[in-house]
DNA sequence: GTAGCCAGTTTCGTTGAAGTAACCGGCACC
DNA sequence: GGTGCCGGTTACTTCAACGAAACTGGCTAC
């Protein structure tokens, strides 16, 4: 047989949150919508189809929280808020690179699969 | 500014679910804790830490479903049930190792930001 | 003066994952 | 014959995420 498994594996982890909060329905993708750059409000809403503003004002406030993105709003008219990645923010990029490219490769497996159930 | 957001951006991605269904509490552990090859129910109880075998249960059948896992029964005595990765799953070892240094590497920072607000 | 954009807020309801606790049959061990 | 392990199952409850729909206030453009 292999190893035991360690009973401390993950002790290091909150025990009442996922290894990372990259699995509610929007985080994943509202990083992606921001590699490339600042994007307002309205400009998230499109792309992330179906998303009503009330929960993009609630990930991405989650997202501030945890210092991964910046609100900046600008005292214009009309009135101009855009949000960015922090330096922080951008340090999960690459390994969500690897899950992006997953994802493209397997996700019509993933469908197959679960139809045929 | 940047180029604007492809409203297709995700037009791939099942919009029922989130991108990839790696971010429930416990499927990406479970693919850690397969990673050096087949473990026993009660194994995988225990680093876990506070699974209930209800929600073990579920979550292995759901990947079961997709494909991910393999359950094995052998009819001795004890009963013995083993779960493994099937080659399917063993793609997504690389993409979660990516997500693993991350956590790592940033868990602390994560923590302290979270306490501090 | 009415219509619309911008960046949201508010209220209410739904859903599904997760948790609690108890229980199961078969066997081994003492 | 009582206890405990093994791999679960069942019934009930809780909670946070998600969603639908309407609304806001300040501004501009027609």
């Amino acid at each position: 047989m292999t190893r035991p498994l360690d009973p401390d594996l993950f002790a290091a982890c909150d025990d009442a949150r996922p290894m990372i909060r990259i699995g509610d329905k929007w985080t994943t993708k509202l990083v992606v919508c921001l590699r490339d750059g600042p994007r307002r409000f309205n400009e998230l809403l499109r792309p992330l189809r179906g998303i009503t503003p009330k929960v993009l004002t609630e990930s991405l406030r989650a997202m501030e929280r945890d210092g991964l993105v910046v609100r900046t709003a600008y005292a214009e008219n009309p009135p101009r808020v855009e949000y960015a990645l922090t330096p922080f923010g951008r340090t999960l990029l690459e390994p969500l690179a690897a899950i992006c490219t997953w994802t493209a490769q397997h996700q019509s497996t993933l469908n197959e699969v679960r139809a045929a159930s």
